[in-house]
DNA sequence: CACCGTGAAATTTGATCATATTCTTAGGCC
DNA sequence: GGCCTAAGAATATGATCAAATTTCACGGTG
């Protein structure tokens, strides 16, 4: 049963539970998140569907909802790219980021257990670990583990949206920025959020969350000056 | 438009330059967003070919975009609803468009000209004379006009597409509103809006909006309280 | 003689459709 | 009532058509 007549495709043996257009759609999207696919860089269906080995029609679902997603841009004339981050757009991130995250923490402070605490604690141990090794791709992962995470407990699938598509916009440059000027320079805020968590402080939690953010989207601030 | 079945449909405004899958995407998002398509109705792939003379590739893309946008969800089993709004959301809708609305408003504030608001205020005419003549649909559609040509002005094209998004998760629940208690309960909120521009008062403008959305939001609210 | 601009052909890429395959579900039979 | 079968819908592939960009050749000019 399910032989694929496939020559080579080791992706998915398991069988039932991966379309392929979510496949697709979650490998771009991890590739995006994670600076793999440099900002400006031009995407296109048929190289994709050569790279992963899948028809185009899954490549072109997984495009639209990428581009809907604002991880990709349509670049007038049948072109896609990942977008350019602006300095002029940093502003509107900032702000969105600032009033969305911290609402977001505010509403995970009041429903956190101590184990979920636990959980974060570990991530944020791993997200030390990485700083400390200077692996930049492991860093990166691990910060948006802690943010997701901490995020999830907050119940409110409207914002965690919000905020996932927001990361989606400077995660790109914040892998640039962190080839740049390596992992050293950055303290990490979120022991003040778990502390803040501990307490179950939710305005604490929130304050903890604005200086986190701040701090990061500093840090994408000083990679786009650099650009010039 | 009734799914004229005519042998080539039809090609759209501007000439020659409208793909299909973008011509389903709006015409579908259109039908979203004014409660044409009911909170809670299925939408399959098969159908929409049908209804809109065009092949499944395009239906597809413009079914996963709307999915990404929060239009449409996916129910689990291959199956696609318009998502069905919850009293549970209201807090997280009201806050972020508060929020982002608001900030929106400031923005646009400091960069309309006096012809935007001229524009503006013919938008809120045209929304005057729908609640008088209880039209609901031109109501949605000159409501939806007013916030959209507004932001427009804010320059802020992430904000801009939060806001188009969270509009896409209560429109087809104010259509609902509005078929059951009618348009002469809205009092037009708009009204000190347009002060704020006149005035070029950011402070007031974002008050205004406020005042708007919490309008607005408790309308929905009541419309979803008397859905049990 | 070398360089550059203009134009057309060719290749690449995107858009759409038709078809095959798989999965879900509904209905009938034991 | 549970299981098996069939139908229908969604997923995925390949083929086909159209459009655009690139390439290349040719002729003119410095």
């Amino acid at each position: 049963m399910t032989t694929t007549k496939n020559t080579s495709l080791p992706v998915s043996e398991n069988g039932a539970k991966a379309p392929a257009h979510e496949t697709v759609y979650q490998t771009l999207r991890g590739q995006i998140l994670f600076g793999e696919l440099a900002p400006g860089q031009a995407v296109t269906i048929q190289g994709l569907t050569e790279a992963l080995n899948v028809g185009m029609t899954p490549v072109r679902e997984a495009i639209r909802r990428l581009i809907s997603d604002g991880a990709l841009v349509f670049q007038g004339n049948r072109r896609v790219s990942v977008p350019v981050l602006l300095p002029k757009d940093l502003d509107e991130l900032t702000f969105a980021r600032k009033t969305i995250e911290c609402e977001l923490a505010r509403r995970a402070t009041l429903r956190v257990t101590s184990d979920d605490i636990a959980v974060l604690v570990q991530i944020d141990d791993a997200l030390d670990r990485a700083i400390s090794a200077g692996d930049v791709a492991d860093y990166l992962a691990q910060n948006y583990a802690f943010h997701t995470t901490l995020y999830q407990h907050a119940d409110a699938p409207i914002l965690t949206d919000l905020a996932d598509r927001l990361w989606l916009r400077f995660g790109p440059s914040l892998r640039v920025v962190c080839g740049r000027f390596g992992t050293q320079s950055f303290p990490d805020r979120h022991k003040d959020i778990l502390d803040a968590l501990r307490k179950a402080d939710p305005e604490f939690a929130a304050l903890a969350m604005e200086r986190d953010v701040t701090q990061g989207m500093e840090q994408v601030s000083m990679g786009l000056v650099a650009d010039n």
